[in-house]
DNA sequence: TATTATATTGCAACTAAGTAGCAATAATAA
DNA sequence: TTATTATTGCTACTTAGTTGCAATATAATA
């Protein structure tokens, strides 16, 4: 029994993130599942989800947060390293899947690192 | 005439940033400035500031809002590329002067990036 | 299957960061 | 000094996200 119970919300969320390395932000989900789940339940699914390293959670540019799947992340540790992307025209916000190099900074132990680009997306030059 | 008029509130917030690379949250600068200043002002000053291309900002973990001087950014443009450190332990978050690498991406335009490092600072290794 | 234990959900109320309208005040220009 | 324009404080508001709690659904055990 793992924490995360695959009750028909659960599903109806994972599905979402299924085969995609588009991100949703919170309010962009609970807008789209208004009716079918409360709010409250969309951020307590998003949560646990990320607890069990399924999803993971960054911030944009205006402090609102997006999910995405996880491609080779664990329970408890999301190791994935990768930079996500917001066209600012559109506002889709994707993972992209590059290496990424984090620079070394004396005096500093560096744990992570969240890479946010922002730009025109194909669909938008 | 500039935008920013050299008021005692705008003197006050900029004597804060002079000389540093400390960043200071929109949070914790209403909080130190409290009895001084109106919060609405405080968020009203960072923003004309930032406006000129005296400070910037940029968003943490959390989704909240830091602010910093620019050292190389004109009027409108905002074009000093450089991480931002926040220590995991004590919350202090500065600007780190080291150069990054932003990869292309095929299809889309790259017109910005925000690195937010994450880790512990010399103070709390 | 019936019962018990545990996890999930909805709801309403709340928190906290940030914003907007507007009248009062301070700073600059004429 | 007067007129113009920018700044400030105040109050109320917006919005993302959270919390407590009772109701419900799921899973485990007998």
């Amino acid at each position: 029994m793992g924490i995360v119970r695959k009750t028909r919300s659960v599903d109806t969320i994972l599905e979402l993130f299924e085969d995609t390395d588009h991100a949703f932000s919170g309010v962009s989900l609970i807008d789209r599942l208004n009716g079918q789940m409360n709010k409250t339940t969309v951020y307590r699914i998003l949560d646990r989800l990320e607890d069990e390293g399924i999803i993971h959670s960054f911030q944009d540019q205006k402090g609102l947060t997006w999910y995405a799947k996880c491609k080779s992340c664990a329970s408890g540790q999301h190791t994935d390293l990768h930079p996500h992307f917001q066209c600012r025209s559109c506002g889709r916000t994707s993972c992209l899947h590059v290496k990424i190099t984090i620079p070394l900074i004396r005096n500093h132990r560096i744990e992570g690192a969240e890479l946010l680009m922002i730009g025109l997306c194909d669909q938008c030059t």
